[in-house]
DNA sequence: GCTTGTTTTGAGATATATCTCATTTTTGAG
DNA sequence: CTCAAAAATGAGATATATCTCAAAACAAGC
């Protein structure tokens, strides 16, 4: 029972000293486990079981899995924001930034089913997480506002309603299909303020400009 | 530690056989601890401790919690849906209907905070009731497309989008102040292809004509 | 108030998780 | 290679939940 596909934290600890390696490994572990049964329903011992060691370990690096929630998810949030924000510089047009980050986010579900989940769950459980992520969107919305394209206030509300949607796709379509992407997409522009027609507009020109090769 | 504000399955079964009453009392009792603990979180004892009764009735009624989730869900949804529709007959224009109803809800939910939440869960922890509730809504964007209102198609993610939304509001403001309530509504009615405009001056219209009265 | 069927009771058997820590194993610097 | 420090181990002590069932309490018809 080793992890198949991601090897997210141990990568980034090849070369570094035990006690990081043994780290990541319950990193990885954890984002499998928490992603197949969910982070309530998980024990400590599954996640010992999946990582190939002793549940005592656990103990010498988290008191509880809380703690280890916090940390899995702090460092997905790193890992997809940074991928986002990879080569958006560029854009300078608010509501492309949005359909463009939220199309991203999707996609990256896509590649690796178990990481929007789990750091979704985190941002639910620990919300002190959510204003490292939460920023860069906060910059999307106010540039797209600024701009004239958007037409809503920005607050604690609105914010939730965007994760939210997002949360219903992931829910509903763990493949995350095109249509899947696109419609949430669109929704997220219809909730701030854009027409129907040029949110579909947007959307399709965001897809094939952007995303039209990153499959 | 015994139940406080609604009554509703009490309320319902007096008169009735002792064996209804003892399940109404678990009924009621589910809410309460599910509401204030969460459904993974909470323990058999907790409902039968609340309710007053040793903890080996709980099994004369249910096997398991998951059983009582479904039961307590399914009943809210009647009651709910029920509250809900009342005095709706009249009202022939879609996006009003849809507008109405969100609002309705979610100032069921200020009135009795534990209603919606464990309604909620049910509907996402046990997909098979959503049918039951969401027929409703179905009929009434169906009226608002027929009517050149709505621009969007009827699919499972936008169910499950309006519903994320409503969940979204009563997780960030469970007190559903009356800038939640509008603020939900029209988000739902921009989803759904409103402008913005329209959207705000729908949600005003339905507040004064509709719901000045019933706080 | 007696009797029979129904419901409740709660102690304890069973199951499952958490957490500790004396011991063993591994690591990596010299 | 050697050895002290670091890390891992896993059996078992502690804690917590579920579920059962013989006995007690109760309800209701006669």
């Amino acid at each position: 029972m080793t992890a198949t596909t991601h090897q997210l934290f141990r990568d980034q600890s090849t070369g570094k000293k035990k006690r990081e390696r043994t780290r990541s490994a319950l990193l990885d572990s954890a984002i499998s486990v928490f992603a197949s049964k969910g982070f309530e329903a998980t024990r400590i011992v599954d996640i010992t079981t999946h990582a190939e060691m002793a549940n005592g370990t656990f103990y010498n690096y988290y008191q509880d899995k809380d703690e280890l929630l916090s940390d899995v998810a702090a460092g997905l949030a790193v890992e997809i924001t940074g991928r986002i924000n990879d080569e958006m510089d560029s854009i300078r047009h608010g509501p492309t930034r949005v359909a463009l980050a939220t199309a991203r986010l999707l996609k990256i579900a896509r590649r690796e089913p178990e990481w929007l989940s789990v750091m979704l769950e985190g941002l639910f459980i620990v919300p002190e997480l959510q204003s490292a992520v939460v920023q860069y969107l906060k910059q999307d919305l106010e540039m797209g506002i600024e701009q004239g394209h958007f037409s809503t206030e920005i607050n604690v509300l609105l914010i939730n309603q965007i994760l939210s949607l997002i949360r219903a796709a992931l829910l509903l379509d763990p493949e995350m299909s095109d249509d899947t992407v696109a419609q949430t997409c669109e929704a997220v522009l219809r909730l701030l303020g854009m027409t129907p027609k040029r949110a579909t507009r947007l959307v399709a020109r965001v897809f094939e400009r952007h995303l039209s090769t990153d499959e």
